[in-house]
DNA sequence: AAATTTGCTTGCAATTTGCAAGCGCAAATA
DNA sequence: TATTTGCGCTTGCAAATTGCAAGCAAATTT
């Protein structure tokens, strides 16, 4: 087992008993922003994470029902992770993150249309995406 | 310096940089939801976040421009914590890991109102918060 | 049949976290 | 005034986590 005990029963602290590090929420925003479901996708993007460090959040993901693994459609070779709905409800908690960010960091110019679609109207953006997240995992 | 290099340019990896460990966000959760202020409170808090992490992880938070230290009114020998006005805007950030947190563990009773009040109307909670905690910290 | 892709594992060094003790200054107590 | 206690830390060291580089089996492509 990769899971580890609670430090008390405070919500924020149990969510950060999963996902208080570097790499796990970044692995969530992969899969929810950029439609990244194979173990290859998660290591191409920019923040280059190491191998073994992803092969051991994606199991904890995994064992927190966060992700779960499902045969790759194109080959046999891939592996799909998808997000659960437990996953996809952490929708709300990227976008303010994204929010925060956004306002205190320089950020790039082609990330600017979203970030411009959840200000604009912030419930709208989330039921579409939510939508778009169960479709892909088939719920 | 504490401060160490981003890994991209992508908003939630920078905000991750910040706070992606298991003690920076409770820190702000208890300047924001227990109205801790000095180094004490924080200590005093269920999880037992050890002294010497306390102390680096209030130098990065105070470093970042998150907290910011002061005189206590009350006695030279204490130290004063408050959030900026950067910190202050994690409140959103705070309220969805809350609200997701209680959507997946047990809560205990004594957090119910203010998952209540969160729910009943976020905008107005967040509101009334945030002019509470500008107001102690004097901005 | 050989080379390449994919999703990992393994070993080891570097960094971070956690525990326990201690310390200087301020304030309360005797 | 002398002593003890409270407060905000620092210091040393062990344990756990992270990061780097190499390697590896099964599936796929050439």
């Amino acid at each position: 087992m990769t899971t580890s005990k609670k430090r008390s029963s405070c919500p924020v602290s149990s969510t950060l008993d999963i996902f208080g590090d570097k790499w796990s929420l970044l692995i969530i925003r992969d899969l929810i922003f950029s439609k990244s479901c194979t173990y290859g996708d998660f290591q191409k993007s920019e923040e280059k994470i190491a191998t073994n460090i992803l092969a051991s959040k994606l199991k904890a993901l995994e064992e927190n029902g966060i992700i779960k693994k499902s045969r790759h459609p194109e080959s046999k070779a891939k592996v799909l992770y998808q997000l659960t709905q437990k996953g996809i409800d952490l929708l709300p908690v990227l976008i303010e993150i994204n929010l925060w960010g956004q306002k205190y960091f320089e950020v790039p110019k082609e990330l600017e249309p979203i970030i411009n679609a959840i200000k604009k109207d912030k419930a709208a953006f989330i039921e579409v995406q939510s939508k778009e997240l169960m479709e892909a995992s088939g719920l």
